[in-house]
DNA sequence: GATGGACGATAACAATTGTTAATTAATTAT
DNA sequence: ATAATTAATTAACAATTGTTATCGTCCATC
């Protein structure tokens, strides 16, 4: 989607000069938080190299629910829509590099842009879908299907994803998901 | 929903006319399948009266994850839209009247209002939205939890849904949700 | 009124997961 | 490099849930 949007604003060279400097790159560590709970987002991101994660704390411990990599669009959406607080925190798990737009930012290129505008709500409305998807796995399997749902669906995930990251998404303990890793 | 849509058509006697015989009214029995799993859906319901479930089936068993009461549109959203089998079936809990409207017919009649356009948009983005919320209270909360958060929430459905469909919307089994009843 | 089916409660046992704690391995910081 | 921190594994025990089966109640139908 970021590819996209630059090569449409690259496209029309008085845009490409008015829109430039919007789109900011920035590197950051492991473990930066983007977003905070609770916070009010005025950003989004594309990450274009590492990897981010959305979780929210529950009785003291974090709970990871979302994993983005390269080339995807990531935003607290309910927040940045809507300017509410964010009911989660974005943090990196790997040194990431990242184009963040801001939000007053990006909707002047909305407006500019009306194929892009399109693109964004359908970005909105899958990751939706994806909600969807990820509540009806809940619901029909155990943590042990899902695992090997993971391995089968995002084994990419098993490798770069440390292995508590990975419980939490599951929705079990770390020790819970070692002693499945460990039964077969 | 099906008011407003009723009134808007009703306000143009013009479309009153052509649109009025798109609305069929029907009554089901209680337990009366209104969309197979696998189907593709060809119609969007409002209920009049009465309760319906979404459900699938899973290891021979059937697994609930939504309920819908008066007033609420019902579709298999995805299916309806895209022409793709239904992930789920839509029963009725309770003997049940509804409005039914086929797809094309539904269409048109959005075609012609573009308010009810916006109007199931915004229905499909609150659904999605729901999703969503449901996935997070999965996550979050354990099944006693989730109980309670469901006589909070929704009075209603422990009141008017029998218990087995509410202990497989909770995730657990009728003996599990019966335990956690008669523990406290 | 009798019969059968659906629904809910309960019991006994198995399987799974959570919790706490100790140990080892791996990673990060200095 | 070394120390400090963080992550993963394992064990022992508690708590919860699933499974199978039995029993009683309510309701519809014959």
């Amino acid at each position: 989607m970021i590819d996209k949007l630059i090569n449409t604003i690259k496209d029309d060279k008085d845009k490409w000069n008015q829109f430039q400097h919007i789109l900011i790159e920035k590197n950051i560590a492991s473990k930066t938080v983007l977003l905070h709970e609770g916070e009010i987002s005025n950003n989004i991101f594309f990450i274009k190299s590492g990897c981010l994660r959305e979780w929210f704390n529950k009785d003291g411990k974090d709970i990871t629910f979302q994993f983005f990599f390269e080339g995807q669009p990531v935003a607290s959406i309910d927040s940045f829509i809507n300017r509410e607080p964010s009911l989660f925190a974005i943090e990196s798990i790997e040194p990431t590099t990242i184009i963040t737009i801001e939000k007053a930012d990006f909707e002047n290129l909305l407006i500019s842009f009306p194929e892009l505008k399109m693109e964004f709500q359908n970005f909105i409305f899958q990751r939706f879908r994806n909600y969807g998807q990820l509540f009806l796995s809940r619901i029909k399997n155990s943590p042990k299907e899902r695992y090997e749902e993971l391995i089968k669906n995002h084994p990419e995930f098993i490798k770069r994803i440390p292995q508590h990251y990975i419980a939490s998404f599951l929705g079990i303990t770390p020790i819970s998901l070692s002693r499945i890793r460990n039964r077969k």
